[in-house]
DNA sequence: TCTCGTCCTTGATTTACGTCAAGGTAGTAC
DNA sequence: GTACTACCTTGACGTAAATCAAGGACGAGA
């Protein structure tokens, strides 16, 4: 595969390799439920000249870890992501899993530390965002503030969809959970529903989900048993949507 | 116990009653804690006119509910409350126990509606800060807005600790944490960190712990076997404090 | 091609916590 | 005082998921 760079004066710039970092939030196809959302052109390319692009990252080359000084949130542009923690006594705690157009980093804010590590799960490409330089554009942009809260806030209402997870609900539900999730994120980005490589080792679903990979590989073989998804190692087919959904959602 | 109102021209009216809603940001015991913190005293002067005191809520009483429309965050400044969402199947899952110099409300951000509903655990007052009348303010002061995106990022981290805590840790270490917690939150105002009155019931604590309010029973009958605790009722003393570090840390 | 390492699956067994059941205690109303 | 209710505790038992153990599949590298 080729990167195509947009000083090529190819008539391809608008939709150039998912992993060519010249790309601009004017142009990026993602800039629909990223952060640029709601803000109007000559906005967007405020926005766009505080945005540092870099290399993409190597799967399993962590983008910061935890405790590093807090400089930038980032945003997702191609590939995914892992945030976790260590616990005390050396196990892990993932988190959340970012796809493209997600916005990770957040949580550095509070303390001007990342209270989280972030690793590629496979070849990765983001936007940094100087914090800072962000902060100070807000002011200046109502929309963007607004947007910016909106985004914290989202992140608030999803953790606390995991605790509710976590705490009331069975391996099954867990698991059917995280694959309507992932189907819905996909959905967004104008990709397949039903049909998609998983970029996460059952390890790192069972360390989000509060189980044992033991666990997590028996309700994949029990729903494909269901014929409610056909798993293939990382390829997941939803083959029976409405009975994922009632799996997931089925309390007790 | 009389109420003492600021304008009585009384000498006392720098240490009023903590359920006085008469009371102002610049006199607020509170106001190393929560959001004036880090503002000079002309910024807690504008802060303080954009803030609602409304007179205090019952027990059980809601200050919203899941799906209200969002229109104020809110700050505690006596008693206790909740947050909750009632799930899918109609049971509980408390989300966060809040006190007096804390901020609630702030998952309502993202879709302008309340994501969770919030009740007091006993008498409460609480500061309603109407969020447009916030956001514009803190375009104009860059310390608020740092302040505020600090406090949300806050929230974030804490709810990640909870997702840790869910899914790695024993009841014990679980509950353990949560008198930790509590500890700590009370030494921030200048309380007892050893001695306190529980405002929730066990079934909260099970709710937000991810417990049944019979394992909740057995972990504090263990931990007053064990000289950690001791449990009257709702009154609790800590007996050891490093033994209960220890309880709560030991991840196995 | 074979080898090594990582990841995944499946089965047998254990266990922490949930469920069910009963009884105790404290606050409030009458 | 008694009665009612909400809340808490304790015990006996059941179960979902963890743990322990073994083996299979796949990809990378020689």
């Amino acid at each position: 595969m080729t990167i195509r760079l947009a000083d090529t004066g190819d008539d391809n710039v608008l939709t150039p390799c998912i992993h060519d970092y010249q790309l601009n939030c004017g142009n990026c196809r993602l800039n629909g439920i990223c952060l640029p959302l709601a803000l109007k052109s000559d906005d967007i390319e405020q926005l766009d000249s505080i945005i540092q692009r870099s290399k993409p990252l190597q799967k399993n080359q962590h983008l910061y870890r935890e405790d590093d000084d807090f400089k930038s949130v980032y945003a997702v542009r191609s590939g995914a992501l892992k945030a976790y923690k260590t616990t005390d006594d050396g196990r892990e705690q993932v988190t959340g899993f970012y796809f493209p157009g997600e916005i990770l980093g957040m949580d550095g804010i509070s303390n001007n530390l990342h209270a989280s590590s972030a690793k590629a799960l496979e070849t990765a490409a983001v936007c940094e965002i100087p914090f800072t330089s962000l902060e100070k554009l807000s002011a200046l942009m109502p929309s963007l503030q607004r947007h910016f809260f909106q985004l914290m806030s989202r992140e608030i209402t999803e953790d606390q969809q995991l605790i509710t997870l976590l705490s009331k609900n069975s391996a099954d539900e867990r698991v059917a959970s995280l694959m309507l999730s992932i189907s819905t994120r996909n959905s967004r980005r104008k990709l397949s529903a039903t049909q998609f490589r998983l970029p996460m080792s059952r390890v790192d679903i069972g360390n989000y989900l509060g189980l044992t990979v033991e666990t997590v590989s028996r309700v994949f073989s029990r729903m494909q048993k269901l014929d409610i998804l056909q798993v293939d190692n990382k390829e997941i087919k939803i083959l029976d949507p409405p009975g994922l959904q009632n799996m997931a959602n089925m309390g007790g």
